[in-house]
DNA sequence: GCCAACGTTGGC
DNA sequence: GCCAACGTTGGC
């Protein structure tokens, strides 16, 4: 199964937002990017994705569950871009920063490390599970 | 269709 | 708050 990464900063969409908005979840609108687009096209219903704070946290925070796939985002004039609906799964035990991140090696080749302003991203398989050891420790 | 200029994002 | 990296725009 596909993994995702999700980027949002905190004063525009958190993660306690997400979770108060429980199991219907809400709509990932506003991506206007075509590589981000295209991740999003490629998810499928009951995928599961990170959810990270970018800015002032930087760190993987959550873990979301694509509920709805892609389809069009209407508060887009142009009509080009869309969005999927995620709901939040669980909270990480111990959040995962990006300075934890870069110091693991075998993140190395994260897209959040290479491309960090992509704002939807693939994660390997190999990279979940990395991540999710490390939010489990400490 | 190329590329310089500009705006935005996000790590530091 | 600064600045590098990237995407987009627009002139040619």
């Amino acid at each position: 199964m596909a993994h995702w990464l999700f980027k949002s900063e905190p004063s525009t969409w958190s993660w306690e937002r997400q979770v108060e908005a429980g199991a219907k979840g809400t709509f990932w609108n506003g991506v206007r990017n075509h590589l981000a687009k295209q991740q999003m096209m490629a998810m499928k219903k009951g995928e599961r994705g990170f959810f990270y704070h970018s800015n002032e946290e930087r760190a993987i925070v959550g873990i979301v569950e694509i509920i709805k796939e892609y389809y069009p985002d209407h508060t887009d004039e142009t009509g080009k871009f869309g969005m999927v609906d995620v709901k939040a799964v669980k909270a990480l035990k111990n959040p995962v920063t990006l300075a934890d991140i870069k110091a693991e090696p075998s993140l190395a080749e994260m897209a959040l490390v290479k491309n960090s302003r992509l704002s939807v991203q693939p994660v390997t398989d190999e990279e979940w599970a990395v991540v999710m050891e490390m939010a489990g420790k400490k």
